[in-house]
DNA sequence: CAGAATCCTGCCTGATACTG
DNA sequence: CAGTATCAGGCAGGATTCTG
């Protein structure tokens, strides 16, 4: 582990500053996933196909336009795939496409890190808030 | 790799609907790493130590005012330490927690990721702009 | 059912000026 | 050098209404 530490972190660095702000691939990415719905959706999405009502009913507190608009950029970027019945009435459902599905994996260690030490965070901010907020 | 996915996709779902939004770790995470200058900080002080100087010159296109304010979230979440020296003029140094350099590695992960796909979301989206935009 | 269109608001962010 | 204070703009995001 030290191993791939080591590596990492100068890849960090290197990798921010061969590349301006509009072609750099971390803010391209991060900039998407980082946003209020994104990882959220690819979750759902990564455990089967969703319709878009089904999607709306599992995540109570999105709006539908916010539903929309997310699925339309992670559409865009080739991370779910759109597929439109011409039932009455109508239906969609959307899934993750092969490069969706390989996000899912590097999603997946960043939220265990992310439960794992969200306890400590937790923490550290009710500590900085009495000592210095 | 399967085995790995296949688990950690139930997982994004399950640690998603376990907490409402205020308390979920995925979005406290997130929700700082998705900002546009936390990660990128994150790099540089997980290369070495960083005076407020330094850092500023190593982001050209950051304002003061948001180096400032991304430090302090940083700092209040325990991942950055910051150490004044009583010299004059003053210096102030920091440098990752071990919390904090704990994240490098999944955040290098996710950041190769996304080094390695850029090509194909740049594709998907001139594909996507050339259809249907 | 699955959206599109519109209006509105708050916060994120940058620019500028000032301080210890 | 390392900040703080203040002002202004733009965009993310929500509520509502309308359509095929």
């Amino acid at each position: 582990m030290s191993d791939v530490q080591a590596r990492t972190v100068g890849d960090i660095r290197s990798r921010y500053e061969s590349f301006d702000a509009g072609n750099c691939p971390v803010r391209d990415v991060l900039g998407q996933l980082g946003d209020k719905w994104s990882t959220l959706i690819i979750g759902l999405l990564g455990e089967r196909t969703h319709r878009f009502g089904e999607l709306r009913r599992s995540i109570p507190d999105i709006s539908q336009r916010m539903l929309t608009q997310t699925l339309k950029d992670l559409q865009r970027d080739g991370l779910v795939d759109r597929t439109v019945f011409a039932t009455v009435p109508p239906s969609v459902e959307y899934k993750l496409t092969p490069l969706g599905r390989s996000l899912l994996s590097p999603l997946g260690i960043l939220i265990e890190w992310a439960e794992m030490h969200h306890g400590a965070i937790r923490l550290a901010r009710q500590a900085y808030e009495s000592g210095e907020g």
